[in-house]
DNA sequence: CATCAAAATGAATAAATACGCAAATTTTTG
DNA sequence: CAAAAATTTGCGTATTTATTCATTTTGATG
């Protein structure tokens, strides 16, 4: 919780709260991927170097909600690591509205599968290609259906946010 | 440790070591893609009903070599699962008979990628969109490559295995 | 701004997991 | 084949992690 404390006299104390979890969240992400951490305790220490103050018991939550896995590395070690898209275990496939060019999205890995009308494919994914930089790593297009490389710590929810952008029929 | 006792009589004792703690990990790594598993005690006992006997301390040991992780999934259960780089690692590349019109086919990751006698990728593609349902997500072909996006918990084995059904060239 | 509902958090503790060490097993060597 | 070296394993336990319960904080609403 990151907290300003102003004393304004000794009675008195307004307590401004800089908009919170999130990015604790963030910053751990931000730690985990950045360095080795081998412990709750040892990314709580970090965490406190940043300014965050919180309990193991908390960190746990944050991070079975960031879907952290510990594992071990090459090096014999266990480390924390973004647990990669394969946790998620049950493949949503989103259908959105449309009927026009883009039919459905679905998720496998950090892989994105979009069908579109038949032909349009390719002109879709050339769209995607523009303006999918930030979300995207690439894609290859057959004749209705696009197959789209999701970079790494990019989450689906920001895979369609991003699409949606430009994409008017896609609908949440 | 696997062992076949036979005794002959009360004096002489045969044991017969069926090669072991490979496959124990195999089973493992079969259990854990397959089914969803919470604990390493629940692992334990579904390995005991397997016929493997072994403790959680040798467990612990056998995830850490695995490098098998424990997350979270979407419904909020704890679940262990192989560390996705691993997949990734071990891309190997099956190359099958034929000589015909599927020439081989190799993984990486969740990505199957079919090589074709040249201009008959799309056609098999087809195939493959009307048949492999279950096991594939969604295909793009060009001219004699076929890449293949795998579902979720779907292995490597089951793929090749919904392959042979409708491709009569393909032999494991 | 008082009040209710929902979300977040900590303290304590239960549950799960990893590890040191000694014993057992397997492998290597002479 | 015996001895030595290396690997594997279980037991006991330390360490680590998750959860329960109570409390606090945040957010929404009249």
């Amino acid at each position: 919780m990151y907290i300003c404390a102003l004393f304004l006299n000794k009675y008195s104390l307004i307590t401004v709260d800089v908009k919170n979890k999130t990015k604790r969240l963030t910053a751990i992400k931000e730690i985990i991927t950045g360095s080795v951490v081998g412990s709750q305790e040892e990314l709580l220490q970090l965490l406190l170097e940043k300014g965050y103050e919180l309990t193991q018991a908390t960190l746990s939550r944050d991070l079975k909600h960031l879907k952290v896995a510990k594992t071990s590395n090459t090096s014999g070690e266990y480390v924390y690591q973004l647990a990669p898209q394969i946790n998620e275990r049950e493949e949503k496939t989103s259908v959105f509205s449309s009927g026009n060019i883009l039919r459905s999205v679905g998720f496998s890995g950090n892989i994105a599968v979009l069908h579109t009308r038949p032909g349009y494919a390719s002109s879709m994914a050339s769209e995607i290609d523009e303006n999918g930089k930030e979300v995207f790593l690439g894609t290859v297009a057959g004749d209705d259906t696009i197959i789209a490389v999701i970079r790494e710590n990019v989450t689906r929810e920001e895979v369609i946010e991003n699409l949606s952008e430009f994409i008017p029929e896609l609908t949440k």
